[in-house]
DNA sequence: TAACCCCGGTGACGTTTGTCAGAAGCGATG
DNA sequence: CATCGCTTCTGACAAACGTCACCGGGGTTA
């Protein structure tokens, strides 16, 4: 079985390398600390499974599985995240990845999951499954991309100015929303859509 | 050189636990998954040395080193954390920390500043090492409270309820650490505080 | 064509936020 | 004792925020 490995944080990049090294039926081809570079590697290396990570600075793990799917590349997909949020494995799997683990994980999981999804099958944390199914997105894009700048500290005003809108549609948006998620204020719907992973 | 893995992710304590293994001058005794259990195992396993993790459930990363230091256990500390934030790095140096390395640098600089270390050396990131000395942390105590309720949404009143404080109090002390750190607002005061490390 | 929804905007209202100047209480320092 | 610094409080003001009811211009859809 042969992998490519993409994951941002060097350390945690080479010491999972180190992990799979252990296994006898796994070669690790190379690692990559970015989406972009990533892609790159697909091409030359032509691994089975790519495992990746989800937050990487330029293109994020979601968006390469996005660009897999397209280009239809004969190779599966593994995320591996910290990020037990429900929008990003509901994306994930929109994206047809064959796996979703979290980092939490004990560490046999990984091997044992790649050879699943070797194999065909496919290997999604449980409880976080079971929350994507309920739960969805409430927000519209509107709605997200302001929520996105009000959590950043930016005013009603300054969201206007940035998407040609009225100050009071941007104030009525983030009403919405806050409206949707059962909150009481911006901050608080800004931290909930972001622990979701709606954002 | 025998050590203890403090780390709370499974996935990533297990392979950094590999990526010692490596090493034939490096014995891993055992590994934790938080500060409470660390604690216990430093007294069982009596390491030289403790790699820990800052974020963790319960007791902290930093606590755990400020602990060590009160008790004067025989054990260096080397901190292995994502969040270069200079105040982190401050309160690490405080506790008497031997070194303090990002999961950004390459996996070899993990073995390489254990070494170091035990031969009674330090090994702290260099760009941090020099933020950490130009800039410090500006909030006192009551500022770091309310600005930390704050950045969780909550409102004037709702912070003055739990400090027994009057709301105006409470509005006052958000001026002034928005004054402080140089910002537009409550978001983006706590983002940046957050940033440094100094909430 | 009429009915409907979606997007964006308006105006008004009360509340919360951010700022400022000032003042009372209190322990420490001289 | 006087003075300083620190914490807390007050009141006032403008700005920003959150809510609501309502309006107008497209697009579907019936």
């Amino acid at each position: 079985m042969r992998v490519l490995l993409a994951e941002d944080q060097a350390m945690v990049r080479g010491a999972l390398a180190a992990l799979l090294a252990l296994e006898p039926d796994i070669e690790v081809l190379g690692s990559a600390p970015d989406g972009e570079a990533a892609w790159r590697e697909l091409e030359r290396l032509k691994p089975d499974i790519l495992i990746s990570d989800i937050e990487m600075p330029g293109l994020t793990g979601l968006e390469l599985a996005q660009r897999i799917q397209r280009h239809e590349l004969p190779v599966k997909v593994v995320i591996v995240t910290t990020f037990a949020r429900s929008g990003y494995l509901r994306r994930a799997l929109d994206a047809g990845v064959s796996g979703y683990l979290l980092k939490d994980a004990p560490a046999e999981k990984l091997a044992e999951s790649l050879r699943t999804v070797h194999r065909g099958g496919r290997a999604i944390d449980p409880e976080l499954a079971l929350e994507a199914w309920t739960e969805s997105d409430p927000l519209n894009d509107r709605e997200r991309q302001v929520l996105r700048l009000a959590g950043e500290g930016k005013s009603a005003g300054e969201i206007a100015q940035m998407f040609n809108l009225s100050h009071g549609t941007v104030r009525n948006y983030l009403s919405e929303a806050i409206g949707k998620l059962g909150v009481g204020n911006r901050i608080e719907a800004y931290r909930l859509a972001r622990q979701k992973g709606w954002l």
